[in-house]
DNA sequence: ATGGCTGGCGACGCCAGA
């Protein structure tokens, strides 16, 4: 009997990589993805810790900006190779929100979604926008004959099933039903939910927020996600939550979400 | 129904997050 090899894609939203670098170090050396989508470094280019990533055995590629959004992809053992920066779209866009690349024979798109909140307003119209353009650009993705996986913080509570408690989020721009559409349209374009898919009727959340300790006693939502193309698909083995990772001091409010994929 | 906490910025609170 041979063991399948098997390939591990993360996405991880830091809350910031300045106060994070040792979490996200201790996280890689412990876990070992070799692909890993990085969001709200809340950081500018100049101070992204490439060095650090390196040493860690990482390439980057990176998005920064100066105290908010910002995204990152990170491989194993080399540089991914970047092939778009930005959403496409709206030009006046400046958020650092997508980053897209090659890495290990896979197309990683990692993203940021708007949070959207307050809702209704501007930001929450910002929102709906960001999510018609990235549909347009999953569309494309989504079609390659190669393995593809979109994968970040979506800001999207896709079900109930997926918020400890809906009623106290129903106003909240992470629930409303015009997102949840959106999210839904996006996987009608052949998207698979890899942790819905894994977890099936289970709980499984990816982030906790700060209050009430939240964290310990497992009250969360499910807002990381990670969407693979029908190629990718059919080597999903494992998806989780390294929820070990948000139970630490000074914690980011997300944790680790992965999925391994057999090696062809 | 509300506020609770955290990081960045920059130097005391404020903004944004979700």
């Amino acid at each position: 009997m041979t063991r399948t090899k098997t390939f591990k894609i993360a996405t991880f939203n830091v809350n910031g990589i300045g106060a994070r670098l040792p979490h996200l170090l201790a996280w890689l050396a412990k876990e070992k993805p070799d692909v890993v989508a990085l969001q709200e470094l809340k950081a500018s280019d100049a101070a992204f810790p490439a060095a650090a990533l390196e040493d860690a055995g990482y390439g980057a590629v990176w998005h920064g900006q100066r105290s908010w959004n910002g995204v990152a992809l990170l491989a194993r053992g080399l540089i991914p190779i970047e092939s778009r920066r930005g959403l496409p779209g709206d030009p006046e866009d400046e958020q650092s929100r997508y980053i897209e690349a090659v890495a290990h024979g896979i197309v990683v798109a990692g993203i940021y979604l708007p949070n959207g909140n307050p809702q209704p307003g501007p930001k929450f119209d910002y929102k709906l926008k960001w999510m018609q353009r990235l549909s347009r650009r999953a569309k494309i993705l989504v079609a390659l004959p190669d393995p593809v996986a979109l994968v970040g913080d979506f800001n999207v509570i896709p079900t109930d099933e997926d918020v400890y408690d809906p009623k106290a989020w129903r106003k909240d721009a992470l629930i409303q039903p015009e997102v949840r559409d959106a999210y839904g349209r996006l996987l009608d374009q052949g998207w698979t939910d890899a942790l819905r898919k894994v977890y099936g009727d289970r709980r499984i959340y990816t982030f906790w927020d700060y209050f009430r300790q939240h964290a310990e006693r497992d009250r969360g939502l499910r807002i990381d996600h990670l969407l693979l193309n029908p190629a990718l698909t059919k080597r999903l083995q494992g998806a989780g939550v390294d929820r070990w990772v948000r139970l630490q001091e000074k914690a980011s409010d997300h944790a680790p979400a992965w999925v391994e994929v057999g090696l062809v």
